[in-house]
DNA sequence: CGACCGCTTGATCATAATCAAATTTTGTGG
DNA sequence: CCACAAAATTTGATTATGATCAAGCGGTCG
């Protein structure tokens, strides 16, 4: 484990000195985020409602449990974590957000935020107002089913999780981890193999249900039969066929 | 363990042999189903898209994962159970489904189901095509809300799972589910204290990620306790208190 | 430099799984 | 309604997985 792994990281947005006005038009994410047949005047009305703030530090909360509910988020850059607060002050990691992907929709059932979120390194979001989004939505069919399918996608993703945590080892669950991280980056033309974890081993084991230490003793585990090679944060997958007979997962 | 439990079940849907039309507005369920403004008119409007099918038998599926996404379903009597089935063929009870409760949203992200949805004992459902249903939310600004408020609240409910699956001992979770099916009985003015189990041990232990051996055990502490009084799948709770302490949550 | 933080590794322990078997309940057919 | 078979539930004994406790390492930041 002396040798380090270097990182092809190219991230997707980069904030240009010159006065680039970033839109949902020209987003290299919007295939993630907007996978959707609106013309271009369509982009433009929803470009209208998104608001671009400035990024948030790691560490920074984008809203915390129990805010007022106003916004979906969509990340553009970095990475962001969601969890639940529980009764006795535990925290429940429920989700990592990479960028293309939307966050913030626990918070409409109630008018409240039913988890924080938190960013793991510097990161940009674009922030949706929810009321705008409903109005549009009302006028534009295609973006309302667009909207119904994410928030069936997060159900969708939340039952994945709940059987993985109800039917899996250790070992399963890191392994399907690194598969999903990898699947996700894979889909941001990033290396499916190669990549930075921008989550500590702590938010690892909290979001798998398991303890620091044995996430620790998976990546071990798994580097000593030279399925992976681990220096830190940095993941190198040497044999993704072997994650996958780990993770228990059918090809 | 000899005595016999009565329950006072009171049916909230009870088909009658006089042709009596059963209809939103006049549906019991309607504050839980539809807990909406709506006047009159758009009930009735709403009232012409669903369809009120013959009841579900005992087994009887309502839908299994990879059909054809239709319709979304509410129950208006007994109880259905959700599931997928994992890689390795065995099977995840992802939630129980009590009347006036909806099911199905899962479909909508792939057009398909994404788990099946069996009934536990004779059952009505009414369906909604998620069709007819779109294009009236696109009207009625209410209706449109109402069904994001549904669709964010089912997320909130299986964060909750998670937690649950990832933080809980298995003395938490049965606990817990207890105390969820307590209080869903009383949202439907039935008693939070006495009621039947419409799910088998095998659906409980699998649902909060525990073997039947280990419910059972949980059930005869509790029982011993004087807790709880358990007769096969009627239960009383003697001491919602101490269910509440045992459950590790907050009063 | 030194304190702290995040991560790893080792030893021991506890909870729930597994294996096994008895017992109760349910369903079916006569 | 009873008899019997099958299914569901309970209980006990043993085991295994991951938690907990403990300690050490390496990097970072004030």
């Amino acid at each position: 484990m002396t040798e380090r792994i270097t990182t092809a990281t190219q991230e997707e947005f980069t904030p240009c000195a010159h006065d680039y006005k970033a839109n949902c038009n020209n987003c290299r994410l919007s295939t993630i985020c907007l996978p959707l047949a609106l013309d271009s005047a369509d982009i433009d009305q929803l470009d209208n409602i998104v608001q671009r703030n400035k990024p948030l530090q790691k560490g920074q909360h984008l809203y915390r449990e129990g805010d007022d509910f106003q916004s979906v988020y969509a990340v553009r850059s970095g990475t962001l974590k969601a969890y639940k607060t529980t009764d006795d002050g535990r925290e429940q990691v429920t989700g990592f957000y990479f960028p293309g992907e939307i966050l913030g929709m626990d918070g409409i059932s109630n008018n409240a935020h039913a988890s924080s979120a938190r960013s793991l390194e510097t990161s940009a979001v674009c922030e949706i107002p929810f009321n705008s989004l409903s109005k549009l939505s009302a006028l534009m069919p295609n973006l309302q089913h667009h909207f119904f399918q994410l928030m069936s996608q997060r159900i969708t993703e939340d039952q994945m999780l709940i059987t993985l945590l109800s039917k899996n080892s250790a070992d399963e669950r890191v392994a399907a981890l690194l598969l999903s991280i990898s699947s996700r980056n894979a889909r941001r033309k990033l290396s499916a193999t190669h990549f930075r974890l921008p989550m500590s081993r702590v938010d690892i084991g909290n979001y798998l249900g398991l303890t620091v230490e044995t996430v620790s003793r998976v990546f071990s585990r798994m580097q000593k039969m030279d399925i992976l090679r681990v220096d830190n944060k940095e993941i190198e997958i040497l044999d993704i066929h072997g994650v996958r007979v780990i993770a228990n997962i059918a090809e």
